[in-house]
DNA sequence: GTTGTTTTTGAGCACTCGCTCAAGTTAAAA
DNA sequence: TTTTAACTTGAGCGAGTGCTCAAAAACAAC
């Protein structure tokens, strides 16, 4: 090989990443890209081929990091249901302005037909998502931390409407008092369900 | 007055509503716009000044559709909790396709302070439907249909976080058998709070 | 050095964007 | 019928869009 890329292809995907988070697909240019992650336009559709496909790395990106806080919360907590306590608090909390709602969520509701290959892969991370949480649900029951009178896949659609719900309604009144009732609120409906 | 406009002011806004609700602000396009509503760019720019002009309108109006709608499922059942259920059944069954997500909440998602006008507008509505569902919750109380163990304004943000998670996700996985499922989950989680 | 290959650069293309405004059309009033 | 004021039309403006590609720069191998 006679010559290296300069850019840190991680780096520029996370960069980009936020970007697109705050201001969504569309209502992103590429100059804004282009400013924050400090490439000229050729270089970016030399390495990601277009705008489409940058955000596709991105959100991909994105959907990984998120696996991982929530593994690593799990790994931390003495029981999986405090460990997806302490993720949904610490997403609340670490979410930058502008980045309260999840990408992947901002993702589906942005979306439609006209855009197949990102439609597709949106339903497609959040499939995936959906299962690990369902995992996570069936090992709580058996380890006899949760009621077995709903399927764990039911737990994960509760956690999964719930935590929706709760980062748009953070996002619009942002108050570390409220998120905190809230997530309690949260936690309380998915033990007594 | 010698002559009179030749369009019906009220058709117009929905028609573009259905549309901004659809694509998204910033993704609709002038000309998508033209072409819906009928009109020609100078006659809607004559009747709504911009763009942003018109799609405040739109939003407007299905703010005040949405609380219209439940005003009348709340009139014609025999209780409180009646009337919310079938309204936010109705809502999810009548839902056309892309629009399965609350137009306010998509608006909600997509705007941030570089668009303060839409984006305070989007925060009143959204505030003024909560006071609206806490007086709702604050009379179902008084008629003993609800526990007065929590304030009607946190039944209000219950229901809300419930309604806005719901409607996302019946987004992703339209289902009429979930989607039941998951109303009277929601309703049993209102019930037992 | 010089060569050969890869990456980076940025001017700029073809197109679409939100929007304007002079000209045309309409219809009540005179 | 003519006048007059309001409404509608659509060509098209300037700015911004996603993206391209020839030229310049970078650097390992010789």
């Amino acid at each position: 090989m006679v010559n290296k890329v300069k850019f840190d292809r991680e780096k520029v995907i996370k960069k980009a990443g936020i970007l697109f988070w705050q201001k969504g697909f569309s209502a992103t240019s590429t100059r804004d890209l282009q400013t924050t992650v400090d490439m000229r336009p050729g270089s970016i559709y030399a390495a990601f081929g277009s705008k489409e496909g940058l955000y596709s790395e991105a959100l991909k990106n994105y959907a990984e990091q998120l696996k991982t806080l929530l593994a690593t919360h799990l790994s931390s907590s003495a029981s999986i249901l405090e460990g997806l306590h302490s993720f949904v608090q610490a997403v609340l909390e670490d979410s930058e302005p502008g980045c309260e709602i999840c990408m992947l969520i901002k993702a589906n509701a942005e979306f439609d037909y006209s855009q197949p290959l990102l439609k597709n892969l949106t339903n497609d991370l959040l499939q995936q998502f959906e299962c690990y949480l369902t995992d996570i649900f069936d090992t709580a029951q058996k380890q006899n931390e949760l009621a077995t009178n709903h399927a764990p896949l039911e737990y994960a659609r509760l956690f999964q409407i719930q935590f929706t719900g709760l980062r748009s309604y953070m996002h619009r009144s942002q108050s570390n008092t409220i998120s905190n009732e809230l997530v309690n609120m949260m936690f309380k409906l998915i033990k007594d369900f």
